[in-house]
This record gives C-alpha cells, structure tokens and sequence, in this order.
RNA sequence: GCCCCGGUAGCUCAGUUGGAUAGAGCGUCGCCCUUCUAAGGCGAAUGUCAUGGGUUCGAAUCCCUUCCGGGGUACCA
C-alpha cells in the first residue's frame, strides 16, 4: 500500500473520529511536501472546514494531533495555513529502500496465464517509401508503450501491419518500370527502400507535370487529376495486381522485397520488434468479404457505379466509402480485415492501434462498421493517437522529399556522440564492438528521450539546424548518470566492500531522503503511465530522480565516507537508483552504459 | 462551412483528480574540477499561463466568448 493512501485512509478515520462526518477518499487530497517546507507529506485541509467549522490551522492541527497519535509511521507535523505537512518515520523510508535493493521486480507487475492480452499496432510501414521522422515517433511510442503495458503486468502482443499493396505502391511500381532502366539496390548501392522511395517522388513528379500540362490544354484541376496518364496507368497496375497478373505480382514481390531488407536494418538501429506481423495483402480480401457480407445483410448499401458505402450520418459521422467503383478495396477495407484475422488468431481483452492524430476520423468511423458487423470488440478498440512531429519548415511530405528521413537522422547523432566522447576522452579503456556500441547507445539513448520525453498527444517541433542536445534534460544526461553509479559499485568491489541491505542509521541527510521519497514514487510512475499510455510520465520520472541524484552525488561523498554504516547506506541508495534508472529506461527501450 | 486537437519564459517542453511563491532544459551572465566521471553542481535574469468573462475560500487546470495555429471532412493512405 502506498503511502498516500494509508494517510487518506487515515484521514478518513480522523474526520469522521473529530468530526462525525464520513468523507470520500476523492477529498482527501494528499500531496508530496513542497521542498521549501518541511515534512514529508501534506493533506490539504480545506475540503474538511465546512465539517470542522473551524479555521484552516485550527483543523489541521486537529488532524495532525490525531494522526501523530494513531498512526506510527507519522512522527510529527506542522501546519501552514490550510496545509497539514506530516513528518514520516525514517523506518518507512529505509524499508522501501531495502525493497527496491533486493526486490528485482520492484515497481512493476509480473503477467501470469489469467492475465489480459493486450494486442498494441505499430509501425504500420508503406512499402512504397522509406521511414522518417514522424515513422520513428511511431515506432518508439509503440516499443515503449507496449513495455510499459507489460510492466504493468499484461501480456502484450506487439503486431505491425505491412501496408503492402494499393494504389501507392502501385505509383513506385509503375515509375520504376517507366524510368527505372532496372536499377536494384545491387547495382545502384541504395539501400532497398530509398530505392523505392525514389521512384515514388519520381511518379509525384511526372504526375503533377502531365496534370500541368492537361491543365494548360483547358481541362478542368479534377478531370486533369484523374485523366493524367500516370494516374490512369497506375490504377490498371492495381487491377492487374488484384487480378493476379503474373508480371505485375513478381515486380511487386521484387520491390517489396528490397523495401523490407531495408526496413529491417532500420528496424534493428531502432531496437523495436514484432510478434507477429500481417500484411495487408493477406487481410484486404477478408476485409472485402465481410464489406460484401454487410452490403447483402443491408447494412451498406451500393451506388448505381457500383461503389459499395456505408452511411454513419445517424451516428454523428457521413457517408463513407468502402469499395471504389472498379471493385478494388480502399484504406478502410484492409483494417476491416486485419482485425478479424487478429481476434481470431489471439484471445485479444484489448486492441490498441498507434497510429497519428491525422486518422482520428478513420478509427471512429473503423471502430463504428466492426460494431455494425457484428463484431462486439469493434467499439472498444482504442486508438492511441499521436501528434505530428513538425519542422520549422511545415508537416513532412514523402512525395516531395521534405522529410528527416531516419538512417540519416541516427547516423548523423552516431557521429555526434563518437565526436562528443572522443573529445571528452573518457572511453579511452575502450576499444573496438565495446566502444562503438557506447556510442550507438548514447545518440539512441539521446534520440529516443528527445521523442520520448514530450506528451504524445501533441504536436512537437524538431529543428534540423540545431543537433538534438546531450546535456541537461537528455538521455545521454540519464545514462551518464549511471555511468558514474557503476563506477562507484566497481570500486567498492574492487575495495571489496559488500553492499548489506541492513541499514543501520539514525538519521539521514535532506538529500538521501529526497532521494528515497523519489524512489518511492517509481511504481505511481509506472501505473500512471500504463494508464495514460504516456512513456513522456516515465521520461520525467526519471529526470526528477537522475537531478536529484546528481545533487545528491555532489554534496556527499560516497566512498569517501569514514563511519561504515553511512557509506553502506549511500551505497545501497546508489545501488537502487542505479537500477531504478535502468528499469525506467528499458520501459523507453534505452540502454544505459557501463561507462560513458 | 462543420468536427477534433492545441496556444505556459527568446527557443523546446513539464505542470492529470482545482491548492502554498507557475517549473525544467537550451540559450544569456557569473561561480565550482589537488576530492567517488564537469555529458555534472550552484547562483542571476527572463512570464498579461493567447484573450475577455464565469464558477470557487482558491483557476495554467473546470465552463462560455473571441483571436491565432494544426489536423480531418464521401472513391490518398
């Protein structure tokens, strides 16, 4: 039980004792103690005045003469204005100091066979580009999220749904055969989705040129759009993939082929991995046949060109296309699909798509025809919709190449680090793998935080000019920080100290409690996360604890300590926030370093 | 037009059930390495919490107005 809610219960028992009245656990509100003041712990009092009837000071000096006297772990209080600050024993604090020394599993719940599956979409590639930017946003709020669900004691199904076919790969394949004079990442040295990704901006740019011309010819913008010859050759390249033409089904398995060898070097830099993955050229056609299967049932219905839609205007939502009038699926269709399949392959109690803000409308209209099919976890499915990552330029666009495409962006932060540690010359005991995987460490561990840190729900600002920072409230600032903690714990192996758990202290430094209340508060960081699906709660957690470690670390020595019980006790301090940090930010998928 | 989301320091961002003097980092100006790693610590300056109103003992937080920005809005994904 956490500590905030013993004293609300205590609370409870004090108001309803002094008082004779019953309060509910929502107005007791209990806060950590400002710094500035002393104590440990604050009720606000308040919400009890019109109980009390009596003044604020009045009233909490009631409360605190009760809880002082009931409970055991409160030693004494004092009270500004409405505040009650509570002073908690040190036994409390050194007992969860010695919890969070020797329990491994401090902080997070373990899944068991009863526990819920939770199935979390991420990723979610086009095969037609290679990723950036707001892709890496993806990828790493889904790594982290479903580390995060896991830590709070679900099991967790990571799926990635390859979009692998459509009227968009069909524009790379056809630019390709057009201009591509057989180009392959062999003979042109481009890895295989920049390849693709070529000749997809290479389409963009013969498409708008024809709709220029027709345009001049007197056409009017729609009729140009859909009559240009790209266009119209592209979307008999969809209708020969539909139909199966074997020509068009080997280009499309060549390309793709080139695309994923890419994508899992990108995937690996990135350190994120899937349980299962499903493509959407396995899942669109189950998705037509459940279409087709509601358009007899009526509940679609079908225009005279033979396009198949359904209407949600009595939902709150329009009319909203489900097969194109030439029979092929759209966008809609696929994600019908792909979520039969998932239920019926997993015991799923929860589906969780990471997908960006910009598909808000898609998901209701998505969650809304399960429903209507019949499909009683079609309203629940929750979409966890991230804000866009934005340049001082505008929104990337892959078609005309404004983007941060992800290789480059991670090389480039590889060469930071190597340049910034070479300089600072403090991975000279290193050599070799050792020390180039240092280095890959911290501009990941720099990266990652970088997204990591802000709320996911929002938009966010990355500027290309300014290099991603790797000091004050960075990764490579959290991961240096434990650097310096396993170099104490080597040396006192080396000194051969041993760490007790037994802590033998009769008081503690304001710094060293500072640093057990944060720990204290790592398993609320965990729960609070899980709940709001925010990896940004556990990136502050942890800064809050890392600065005050740091000031911790520079006001007492920790080695340097004459009375043995002291420095065993800084020891296990040090030792539990070390692992603390380290579990933190394995739940954003960060490595930490033994030296850095 | 309609719907959704956002606006906090020069910049990037915290601030979740309404609580004490609105916080960090970067940048700026100072200070601290004979002492466990200075990718660190300490101090200074910087705010009409977009705007106007309302609810409340108390509002950055809840409700409404206006302004600004982003996204979506029937055959792109």
């Amino acid at each position: 039980m956490s500590i905030e809610t013993i004293i609300q219960q205590a609370a409870i028992k004090a108001v309803k004792t002094l008082y004779q009245a019953d309060v509910n656990s929502k107005q007791v509100q209990v806060q950590n103690t400002r710094k500035e003041v002393s104590g440990d712990i604050t009720i606000v009092v308040f919400p009890f005045l019109r109980l009390s009837k009596k003044s604020p000071e009045l009233t909490a000096e009631d409360l605190g003469n009760y809880l002082k006297e009931k409970i055991d772990i409160v030693d004494s209080f004092n009270v500004i204005k409405g505040f009650l600050n509570l002073d908690i024993n040190k036994n409390y604090w050194f007992n969860i100091l010695k919890d969070v020394f020797s329990n491994p599993d401090f902080g997070t719940k373990v899944a068991n066979d009863d526990s819920d599956v939770v199935m979390i979409e991420y990723s979610s590639p086009n095969t037609n580009k290679p990723l950036h930017l707001g892709h890496i946003r993806n990828n790493l709020l889904g790594y982290s999220i479903s580390e995060i669900v896991k830590a709070n004691g679900k099991k967790v199904v990571k799926t990635n749904i390859v979009n692998d076919r459509g009227i968009h790969i069909c524009k790379s394949m056809y630019a390709w055969q057009q201009w591509g004079n057989g180009e392959t990442p062999e003979s042109s040295g481009l890895k295989g989705d920049h390849l693709v990704g070529k000749y997809y901006v290479e389409f963009d740019k013969h498409y708008k040129a024809e709709i220029a011309e027709l345009i001049e010819n007197g056409l009017e913008k729609e009729s140009a759009e859909n009559q240009a010859p790209s266009i119209i050759a592209t979307r008999e390249l969809l209708l020969k993939w539909e139909a199966k033409d074997e020509d068009t089904i080997q280009l499309w398995k060549t390309m793709n082929g080139w695309v994923y060898a890419g994508f899992d070097v990108t995937y690996k830099t990135l350190g994120v991995d899937f349980d299962k993955i499903y493509y959407e050229s396995d899942t669109y056609l189950i998705g037509r046949d459940e279409v087709l299967r509601g358009l007899a049932e009526k509940t679609f219905y079908q225009k005279e060109d033979s396009s198949v839609w359904v209407d949600l205007s009595g939902e709150g939502l329009d009319q909203k296309i489900l097969l194109r009038s030439d029979g092929t699926s759209v966008y809609i269709t696929q994600d019908i699909g792909t979520a039969k399949m998932r239920f019926n392959d997993y015991p799923i109690s929860k589906m969780v798509y990471v997908v960006g803000n910009e598909q808000n409308y898609h998901f209701q209209v998505l969650a809304k025809l399960l429903d209507k099919l019949g499909y009683s976890w079609g309203k629940d499915l929750y979409h966890f919709s991230y804000g866009m990552v934005e340049l001082p330029s505008g929104k990337m666009k892959s078609r005309e190449g404004t983007v941060v495409d992800a290789d480059d962006l991670v090389e480039g932060m590889v060469k930071v680090a190597r340049d910034m540690s070479i300089e600072l010359g403090k991975l000279d005991s290193l050599s070799g793998k050792e020390l180039e995987d240092t280095f890959r460490m911290i501009a990941l561990g720099a990266l990652k935080y970088f997204i990591l840190k802000v709320d996911p729900r929002k938009n966010m600002m990355f500027n290309p000019e300014e290099s991603i920072d790797f000091n004050g409230n960075t990764g490579p600032f959290i991961q240096y920080t434990y650097a310096r903690i396993q170099s104490i714990l080597r040396k006192a192996a080396d000194r051969n100290v041993s760490i007790l758990a037994d802590l033998n202290m009769d008081s503690m430094e304001p710094k060293e409690k500072e640093l057990l209340k944060r720990l204290s508060l790592f398993p609320a960081a965990v729960q609070e996360a899980g709940d709001n699906y925010s990896p940004a709660v556990v990136a502050s957690y942890c800064y809050d604890l890392v600065k005050e470690f740091n000031q911790f670390y520079h006001d007492h020595t920790i080695l340097g300590e004459t009375d043995a019980n002291i420095m065993n006790f800084r020891l296990v301090l040090a030792s539990a926030v070390g692992s603390v940090i380290k579990k933190a930010m394995s739940l954003l998928g960060i490595e930490m370093p033994q030296r850095m």
